[in-house]
DNA sequence: CCCTAAATGAAAAGGCTTTTCAATAAGAGA
DNA sequence: TCTCTTATTGAAAAGCCTTTTCATTTAGGG
């Protein structure tokens, strides 16, 4: 969760031009409280820049996931759409009732995954761990 | 990984006809080595029942994934297809060069995600852990 | 064997994503 | 500022992949 002007500076570090359409999906992404489909993403970019089309969307998205600023976000029941995240190796927790998303920064799974080799064999290169949940809020209710 | 018989009776033990096509899927999906595509499952069920249809394969997939006994595999860079798996809950372990797959059974999240719960003041109900690496084979490589 | 409900596959419909392409706009350099 | 070049844009078309529809077929209990 960062804000504008460092997205945007990070944006520009790589080349890219930072026309209007793109302002209005960042902008987007930044007030989003959960993962957002790309057509949600239209929809509401549309308020920061009403011409904005669905290709520019997907293109823009391709580009925030090249640079890690952006990822999908799924559980077992599909894609919950895109989030902003942090460069690097996080994991996101997702709300399964009102699919509001944390990023958790650290990840203790060193051991689990020691035994995982040493039981297959395999030399373990990655993982992907989405988390589900209740938020805060939904479980008051 | 059981075998036919095993899989054919626990098919029929939820009231499912065993037809010729789904014969071809389950011996399709049983003698994989790694998860298939719809499209890779009817090619290849088609050796085992000539008329089998893509239809019938994602039909097929559907009633498998609500018995538990497989299960789109997927990590970071997409779905890799479906894979039998047992029911309840376990992982996959994915080769990242020829995707060969071995499902583990346990896990040991526990406190991980206790401290997840801590951090987010999130209620832990699940998770989706995928594990990408080399396979034996593929380490010689 | 029959009989019936479940299952099948071709074709059509539906959705989402990517490609194409002529028009536009960002922003580096003058 | 003003130009100029090239990246970027959005509409439309094309391309998948998945689901629905529906007349026909088949499994398997009786
Ligand atoms: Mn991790
Ligand atoms: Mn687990
Ligand atoms: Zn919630
Ligand atoms: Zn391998």
């Amino acid at each position: 969760m960062t804000d504008f002007d460092t997205l945007a500076g990070q944006w520009r570090a790589e080349g890219h031009k930072l026309t209007q359409p793109r302002r209005a999906i960042l902008k987007t992404l930044l007030a989003a409280a959960r993962p957002l489909s790309p057509a949600e993403i239209l929809e509401r970019g549309q308020t920061f820049y009403a011409d904005l089309g669905l290709v520019t969307v997907y293109r823009t998205l391709e580009i925030l996931e090249a640079m890690g600023l952006a990822r999908p976000v799924h559980l077992a029941d599909g894609c919950h759409g895109y989030a902003l995240s942090t460069p690097g190796h996080t994991h996101h927790v997702v709300c399964d009732r009102c699919h509001a998303v944390v990023e958790i920064v650290g990840c203790a799974l060193g051991d689990f995954l020691d035994s995982v080799a040493e039981r297959t064999g395999y030399t373990i290169t990655g993982h992907w761990l989405e988390i589900s949940g209740l938020c805060p809020e939904c479980q008051q209710k």
